[in-house]
RNA sequence: UCCUCAGUAGCUCAGUUGGUUAGAGCAUCUGACUGUUAAUCAGAGGGUCCCUGGUUCAAGUCCAGGCUGGGGAGCCA
């Protein structure tokens, strides 16, 4: 292939250089004889600047008409400047419009989600968004890499699927010829299967729930990856999930620095999951939950005591700040710009105040929940987030009750009414990140789980052959990509962290 | 399905107890400025106040119903 453009990841590896670049106006700002000039190209972004006295009055012109995200060709100097975010910004020599682009519809102002959801096509253009997909593509490559060095063989689950594998609600039906399909919920039991032929496998496919949920954490279409490994035990299960969560953290800590710099990610929130996940058990999480059991002298009940009157406290000094303000503003002694900076910040406090107040609201039944925590229940959101308040790395939940979890999981042999499933929590309220498990390998255990579900025993009769063809202990996992994405980048809602997402009342663009 | 908040200019939002011609910033256009980082400054244009009905001398504002969206519960990765 003959490429006649350099890309600007390479900016560092040409300094001092004429390059010609190819890409699209992010941003323009003029000032007399001197246009710079942002310029985007997918792999990064630059400051090129458009100085008359070099290009000439005509170039110079048409540089400084360039409307947002017209596509240019341009041809420059490479230069050091610290102040840029790549460290080098281009001095232009020439510079070519390939189309121009009409009035682009996304500001540089705040938007509001309908409006950039809407736009999601255009959306995907700017460097918050740039940033996270870079993110996702380097979650996924690490995903990969971790596997396939490990001896695991990548699978595909079907989509189509002819039963209802756990309750019918939350599955989207559609027609498959004379009959009924639902598009997967999850590539588990192929996986089992295939784990069976290969040894160690993973699936990674989209993965589709009918859930008419409206929250930050759910899609009805996300990607999940699910490992299953034959021979394995739980305790090897939670060794792998650990080993497995690290490498992909520390692939983006080292590979993505640029962009977790443009999300303003704390990323020593990250650095910690170099320490070991601590690993819980059911019983003892719910005694946490409750507060009747301290964590490293923290305990839940006064933890989230404490934030509600950190909570409070803000609340207090916001409200101050925007009152003084607008008395400031009232007073008439402020120049014109003071007004608009204050005006600015005043509806700046007022957005971070509507989150504070839903946090204040929050809390307290945070609080009755986690001290009326039911022991047998599942956790819900807050529960997790109660938890995870409690330490600074993903933690591991394991041996549930039996009753909340799936027919296949396998019973605690010296824990009667558990199952050996493992939930990973992340910490910063992100919640269940990973949830899996040791499978039931006996026939008649399994057939009774079958039964006790009121699930169809016909649509499992080919499952069921994989224990009656040398069945074996085996274990895994499923994970949420969006999810694991939404953590590592800290994002306020998983909408954000897949291209083009699917959820209720949400099919286009 | 339930709880809760919102819908005003292209965008983000103000709009006091119901009261004259509904405002600001950004965006657009015109002009100024040779180092800006969401540049700044001066000026101009830009409105079906979500819809329907009601109360009233008078409704962006109050009431009822509906539509759309945000956040949350349940459910889940």
């Amino acid at each position: 292939m003959k490429q006649n453009w350099t890309y600007l990841a390479q900016l560092a590896a040409n300094e001092g250089k004429e390059i010609t670049l190819k890409g699209w106006v992010q941003n323009r700002r003029d000032s007399k004889g001197i246009v710079f000039i942002i310029l985007r190209d997918g792999t990064g972004f630059a400051q090129c600047v458009v100085l008359e006295e070099t290009v000439g009055e005509a170039m110079f012109d048409e540089a400084k008409r360039l409307s947002l995200e017209t596509s240019v060709e341009l041809t420059g100097t490479i230069r050091k400047d610290e102040k840029q975010l790549g460290g080098f910004e281009v001095q232009v020599s020439s510079l070519k419009v390939i189309t121009p682009a009409e009035e682009y519809p996304i500001g540089k102002k705040e938007h509001g989600v309908d409006f950039l959801m809407d736009r999601r096509h255009l959306w995907l253009r700017s460097k918050r968004q740039w940033a996270i997909m870079r993110i996702r593509n380097e979650i996924i490559f690490a995903i990969h890499n971790f596997f396939q060095q490990n001896g695991f063989v990548q699978m595909d689950a079907p989509i189509f699927t002819g039963n209802a594998c756990e309750g019918t609600s939350t599955l989207f039906e559609t027609e498959f010829f004379e009959d009924t399909a639902y598009l997967s919920q999850s590539g588990q039991l192929y996986g089992e299967a295939m784990a069976m032929a290969m040894g160690k496998i993973y699936t990674f496919g989209p993965t589709f729930r009918a859930e008419k949920s409206k929250t930050r954490r759910h899609l009805s279409e996300f990607w999940m990856i699910e490992p299953e490994m034959a021979f394995y035990d739980l305790d090897m299960t939670m060794d792998l999930i650990e080993e497995f969560i690290r490498f992909v953290v520390t692939a983006v800590l080292k590979n993505c620095k640029d962009e977790l710099a443009v999300l303003e990610r704390d990323v020593t929130k990250l650095e910690t999951v170099i320490k070991p996940f601590p690993r819980i058990a059911y019983k003892d999480a719910v005694q946490m939950i409750r507060g009747e059991k301290d964590v490293n002298g923290m305990n839940s009940i006064k933890t989230l005591e404490g934030d509600l009157a950190i909570v409070k406290n803000k609340i207090e000094e916001i409200k101050t700040d925007i009152t003084s303000r607008e008395e400031k503003i009232k007073s008439g002694a402020l120049k014109k710009g003071e007004i608009a900076f204050n005006e600015q910040k005043i509806q700046q406090q007022k957005a971070a105040l509507r989150e504070l107040e839903e946090e204040e609201r929050n809390i307290p039944q945070w609080l009755e929940s986690a001290k009326n925590f039911v022991p047998g229940d599942d956790f819900g959101g807050s529960d997790e987030t109660v938890l995870t308040r409690l330490f600074n790395t993903p933690i591991m939940v394991y041996n549930w009750p039996k009753a909340i979890k799936a027919f296949y999981m396998k019973e605690a042999d010296d824990d009667k009414g558990y199952v050996r499933g493992v939930d990973i929590l992340a910490p910063e309220g992100y919640g269940e990140i990973v949830g899996g498990g040791q499978r039931e390998t006996d026939m008649q255990v399994l057939v009774d789980a079958i039964h006790h579900h009121q699930l169809p025993m016909e649509a499992f009769e080919w499952y069921l052959d994989l224990r009656r063809y040398g069945s074996v202990q085996h274990s895994g996992f499923g994970l949420g990509l969006e999810r694991i994405i939404c953590w590592v980048c800290k994002l306020p809602h998983v909408r954000e962290a897949i291209p083009f997402p699917r959820m209720m009342g949400r099919l286009l663009p």
